[in-house]
DNA sequence: ACAAATCTTGTCTATCTGGTCAACTTTTAA
DNA sequence: TTAAAAGTTGACCAGATAGACAAGATTTGT
């Protein structure tokens, strides 16, 4: 993607470009999820990248709009998995789907979980446009689906907005408090068997609790 | 309780020195779930604490000595309604105890619950002490609980370490992500009628989940 | 009242902070 | 080859940072 407010030339730029952007913002991820974003200084992000701090200056205009860019590529992967779905489907198979989805986004972003978590922490104040627009939306549609699935008897009446609450407290879990989960299950590192096995039972208990059988 | 290493004489410290260093970790626990550890500067304690800096610097050693013992208070905190279960006990009971003490955790001592997720998120660098000690005690002496609940049918074979994860997440989401939530449940402000339809939800997906049923 | 200890606070310092800038090098299209 | 644009980087700045310290004010047992 050019980037059209720039000044053309014989020199176009793009690959370069694209590839620092990449670099620092990865750099930035690591540091905002350990420090957030008061506690990251510029100079931290420019040694994890490998660069001087003037070239992080060079691509992004200053802290927040490092910040703002990684926030971001966060919200731009927002639960694609619960888009597509219809009063016509099975509750058990969605929320099935959905349950792997997150503990999978758990195991293989768990900085940008992070990130994310902190930003709410903070009280969410580089988030509001996103929760009061493309969030409320967003579930608004989800939870009338969930509405109507119960009300014709396709499963319990549970209050779907909880219900999220609860997907979303259990399966984010992983990723913010690893920690205290690796500590628990007595491992140095999160393992696929350990995600796997969190699936598994956050799954057999969120469907038997709302009266649905699991799908084979 | 008087401080016995500090020198004796004519003006026993006591009064004064309690209710100053109330304020101040009272400031801190602020600040702290606000702005994270590295984010937070002895400044903006002390302007919460209404006190000049130096004054902040007298009562602790220095920055760390501060989040040491706001994390010290939270840490004492811990799990006290699990300490007495015993395999007599009535699972969906304890459960349903446990449950609702989380939830009320969560509206009662919203920052305290931050300030833990944050060094959690951070990678915990503060708590390998008491995650290696006492937490794995505390872990290990419930966990044998619910395993004799489960091979002697009180409850389902459900796997009681990531059962733990689910209440924990599910619970502490109503405080670490209070700015989701507020925004789903469209209102400004989280009230009791809010956090008691959670712990309805909650227990209701949770005991069903480990085949139980709700207690009268 | 008084002296010893506690408590308060303004001031100082060395370091770190986000951000700017100008000189320099590299890449690119012609 | 060349010149214009893009990219790199060390030096610099004003303000914030954690912390030290000394001088003064307050509290308290005697």
């Amino acid at each position: 993607m050019i980037n059209r407010t720039m000044p053309r030339g014989p020199y176009k730029p793009g690959k370069i470009r694209q590839k620092s952007e990449q670099t620092m913002l990865d750099a930035a991820i690591q540091a905002f999820a350990q420090y957030g974003y008061s506690g990251t200084s510029m100079q931290s992000i420019a040694d994890i990248a490998g660069v001087p701090k003037a070239n992080v200056h060079y691509y992004f205009k200053n802290k927040l709009g490092v910040y703002t860019a990684v926030l971001g590529n966060i919200l731009d992967m927002w639960d694609t998995v619960l888009n597509d779905i219809t009063i016509a489907d099975d509750p058990g198979i969605v929320l099935c789907r959905y349950i792997d989805a997150k503990i999978d986004f758990s195991r293989t972003h768990p900085q940008e979980s992070r990130v994310f978590a902190k930003e709410m922490l903070s009280g969410a104040p580089h988030l509001q446009e996103f929760l009061q627009e493309k969030y409320t939306t967003w579930l608004d549609s989800r939870l009338s689906i969930f509405r109507h699935w119960i009300k014709v008897g396709k499963m319990d009446d549970i209050d779907p907005t909880h219900l999220m609450f609860m997907i979303w407290g259990s399966t984010q879990h992983y990723a913010d408090f690893a920690p205290q989960v690796t500590q628990s299950l007595g491992t140095d590192t999160l393992q696929q068997v350990h995600f796997d096995a969190a699936a598994r039972t956050v799954k057999q208990v969120i469907l038997r609790g709302c009266g649905l059988t699991p799908p084979e």
